[in-house]
DNA sequence: CGAATGTCAGGTCGACTGACATAG
DNA sequence: CCTATGTCAGTCAACCTGACATTC
């Protein structure tokens, strides 16, 4: 028998998300590890294909990671020859960002697999269910992202 | 102007779950902060009213807290008299965690944090929309929760 | 001047791992 | 013997804070 969840959090939006979410992020950690790559990797490798090189601070609000772990975040995917990172000469306090076709290739690589994770993250719903799903959360994401 | 989300991110269920299940963590913490507790405690308040005084293991497989942090939590909520430890005589192994009075009276408290929060969270969504959201999460999370 | 940028040290919270002693 | 229980030490990812020097 399930260990029946107390009553008051059964149906409570904040730990419906909250624990969705970390099952979320634990089977895209499991997955992407298994590519040795964590998920920061995966949010700035796409964020810089589509938005092409960039500044450091723009990247950071492309893909939602703080300024100060966007530095340590470079600096692993730079080692391997995934981005680069070079001096900005028309602005001396910024850094270009480039991603480099090893790192494309690593990015097409991840996506398979999250996409491999979304089918198992939603397994229980039909499609119209998790545009359902998908839509609402856009929604309520949204509306946290504006002022937050 | 928004920040513009990248592509693979912006429909990505993963993404829209670890992001909004952040921001509702973010909403819980700060909200239950302001009465001087963490979301851990209301999760133990919560599981042990409905429960009845409970072995610290089967009190971890209710609220979904880790044997090893339960140990802790517990000792912080003793120490305010929210709950008591007494060991079990009918099993030495174990300890019987009760609810106090205060515990029930700042459970209570918390309640109306946590509700406030709630509406908080799903501020553009309509009455429908929340049932719809919280009916899908319910269905995935169980999934998840059977064999995790 | 004020504002933006990059860097670094550090802290938080929730979740987890491994070890261990004790008791059933 | 094996399992359950409680305790402790320590790790981890994601997120955030505050400080600082540099440059616009």
């Amino acid at each position: 028998m399930d260990p029946t969840i107390p009553d008051r959090l059964k149906n409570l939006p904040s730990w419906l998300l909250t624990q969705t979410g970390h099952h979320a992020h634990r089977l895209v950690t499991e997955g992407l590890s298994e590519a040795g790559a964590r998920a920061y990797h995966y949010r700035l490798l796409a964020a810089l294909e589509e938005a092409g090189p960039s500044s450091q601070a723009t990247l950071g609000r492309l893909s939602s990671i703080h300024l100060s772990d966007l530095v340590s975040t470079i600096n692993e995917l730079a080692e391997s020859d995934l981005v680069r990172r070079e001096p900005d000469p028309a602005d001396r306090r910024r850094n270009v960002i480039t991603i480099t076709p090893a790192g494309r290739r690593r990015l097409k690589a991840l996506d398979k697999q999250i996409a491999r994770i979304q089918d198992n993250l939603l397994a229980p719903l039909s499609g119209d269910e998790r545009a359902q799903l998908t839509g609402l959360l856009a929604r309520v994401l949204h509306h946290h992202g504006q002022h937050a």
